[in-house]
DNA sequence: TTAAGTGCAAACGCTTTGCAGTTCA
DNA sequence: TGAACTGCAAAGCGTTTGCACTTAA
């Protein structure tokens, strides 16, 4: 087992939860993932490893990570489809170009400054910002 | 025809589009509306008004407007449903209440700044912002 | 007159669910 | 042992589409 394995069956634990193949598989998947997933993607690479892992358990697995706080759900793209990354506390907000399609992330202080701002001035205690902002990339623009 | 009727008259007409039944109905229930509504909610509404239009054409205007820059599409709320605003240019952002469901819009410079920071030092041109923050409101946080 | 637009019904993509069987603490 | 978990297949939801008919300009 990774280590980063062993956190995932530590914080399954602490909720009562077991670390299960189909979970496990879900976790290596996104995580040796270097962007996001769609769950079709993972779903697609979970088979590769391991044919007998259903997509309801990946849906099901990711869900319960997303509860957990391990991973995060977005809808970039043009389609429905959600997009999952672990995750990151220092992962801000994502670019979409829609000439080429490409996400890039993008880090920065502008998604604390949010939560600062309206927890000061709106009495609004935010617990997730998401933004996202579509465009045109470096590449792509004139 | 009321004033507003005749400005979405117009914008079709430079398109080569025309004004119709449908088309005015969907219009109208959404500028009437103070908040945003679903494509559902605008259908059954659109089905008092008028019980011959079709579920599909308030989709297919709902898209037309979105393209035409009328109307605005968001993915607010728990479920997959699409909700839909007019296009207000000083429109910022949503502020999502996960305990009570309640949406508020929220105007301020955020939203131009993100762009401006974008354009700036990352040659990103945004061609649209969207910032979903969810939290707890002022009036059910502790 | 005729391209633009519609209603209808069927299909679509993504996701969730009920259930009966399996597995891990 | 018993609750957690799974695979399977079917249904769910929101939305889109093909087609023949209708309508606005």
């Amino acid at each position: 087992m990774t280590s980063s394995a062993s956190d995932l069956k530590a914080a399954l634990a602490v909720a009562g939860l077991r670390l299960t193949g189909p979970r496990l598989a879900v976790w290596e998947v996104v995580s040796s993932a270097s962007d996001h997933m769609t769950a079709d993607e993972i779903a697609s690479e979970v088979g590769r490893v391991d044919p007998t892992v259903n997509r309801s358990s990946v849906y099901r697995s990711l869900a319960l990570f997303d509860e957990l706080g391990l991973m995060r759900q977005s809808s970039l793209g043009p389609t429905d489809a959600s997009h999952w990354e672990l995750a990151h506390p220092d992962e801000q907000f994502h670019m979409r170009c829609e000439s080429c399609g490409s996400v890039e992330h993008h880090t920065g202080d502008l998604v604390d400054r949010v939560r600062d701002h309206l927890a000061g001035d709106h009495g609004f205690q935010a617990t997730r910002v998401d933004l996202l902002v579509t465009g045109l990339c470096r590449n792509c623009h004139p």
